[in-house]
DNA sequence: CGACAGTTTGAACAATCTCAAGCCGCGTGG
DNA sequence: CCACGCGGCTTGAGATTGTTCAAACTGTCG
């Protein structure tokens, strides 16, 4: 409980050196974090690094940890007792994990890269939370945001056509990487067809069709199986309103 | 904010000491704050009655607004352009609307029953949230659960048959009432089957064609149109899963 | 009592799924 | 350097679930 990151100080950002030069805060809840705030949350992540294919959390665990991701991407899904699975979400850098209020992780979660991630004690978490109040706030404006999105996946999963839930997946996708940083066009896919169907509800083949379909009228063009081109963007966007 | 400048609204009516009498607060996000906490809330409220029907969010618009049910049901929804219609969730007393972080409002709400309602000025509201950490705490918890309950309907409109997701429903149904102290057995339905399937990602037809199905099976026994006996639970909670 | 809105039932249809086979790209090893 | 094999992707044909369109029923309210 002492050290040099107790008092507001603007120079005791050396302290939380990991924090600070973290390249994925801008896109993180530590983003509005001050140096001295930042440093008290530093102390109490741990980096971890898993491969591809790691599977973090289980559903239905007890919640002992949340998870920023510092680096690469992760699916969490849903299972029924007969193996049929809804991912609920692709997270990239700087989302946040584990926001349960209470119970049990209510979802899985897997690398589906390499992948970087600051991991905190849950319990010391939420305890960090009344002492950060800036904390606190942009996680309740992240809980919003990604209630948000579940809420237009819902409109997507509950009353969508196969084409339109293909071409808002592609849109919102190319969104993401741009808010990122990344390339908004030729978007690339880290996911397998699978876990796209799993995502909008479909079937591996069904989701390949589509890609097909698209492709065919020229809305989109496929580099390899995981590159694609947004040719037509706006016929795209018409596409998910149901035009 | 709720000054002479607000526009006249015919239901709209401010109270004095609404909250310190409230039914609805052992339910609502207000239950853990403290009696001058409380006041510092009240004094930001405003009362509103509702008739059936009517809508008092409409999606897209600017979030002027967030709002505590009182009393009665209400359902928040989407539309896309063409018509239809994702019904997102069915409200109670307690529930809480508006917790948008930013933009406009991402769905709309409408009235079932008779609605009573407190309104807060959004931007009073935020503000507040600063001085009432207690109130904070609960809106994330509250926006946690409710993300979560999103996650788990996205489960059901991705991956559940038609007779799996009416079982869902039931049981969802009967657990919420039974939390507000309602029966959980012969449940009530304030919906239409319409709203039903809206809810469900599937047609009033199916809706109905499974509500007999399961009614033949033995599972439900209705009561006119809106009222639901649950036989064999067990049956319907293996139902839910997909047994 | 009659009208109307909501619900139920029926039959044909369509979107998507299932099952099955073929293809492609890629890494491995000869 | 190329053939092989494997996993993931694509394509095809038929089955299925839920939808659509249409009509009959119910019960609620003037």
């Amino acid at each position: 409980m002492s050290g040099p990151g107790m008092a507001p100080d603007p120079h005791c950002m050396a302290t939380a050196e990991a924090c600070a030069a973290c390249e994925a805060r801008p896109f993180s809840i530590c983003a509005p974090l001050s140096g001295h705030e930042l440093a008290e949350l530093d102390r109490l992540s741990t980096t971890l690094h898993l491969k591809p294919g790691a599977t973090f959390i289980h559903e239905g665990d007890p919640t002992e940890h949340c998870f920023n991701i510092t680096q690469g991407s992760a699916k969490i899904y849903k299972l029924l007792p007969d193996g049929r699975r809804q991912i609920i979400g692709f997270l990239f850098t700087g989302d946040f994990l584990g926001t349960t209020a209470t119970g049990p992780y209510s979802v899985s979660a897997e690398a589906m890269t390499s992948l970087t991630l600051c991991r905190f004690e849950r319990r010391a978490f939420k305890e960090a939370l009344v002492r950060l109040p800036n904390l606190e706030r942009a996680l309740l404006d992240r809980t919003a945001d990604e209630l948000e999105a579940a809420r237009e996946q819902m409109l997507l999963l509950g009353r969508k056509a196969a084409r339109e839930r293909v071409a808002s997946f592609l849109l919102g996708l190319s969104r993401r990487a741009a808010r990122l940083g990344r390339s908004a066009d030729p978007i690339h896919l880290p996911m397998g067809r699978s876990d796209i169907a799993d995502y909008l509800g479909l079937t591996t083949e069904t989701v390949s069709r589509v890609f097909t379909q698209l492709r065919t009228e020229g809305l989109i063009r496929l580099n390899g199986t995981s590159e694609v081109h947004l040719l037509r963007r706006t016929a795209l966007e018409s596409l998910c309103e149901g035009a």
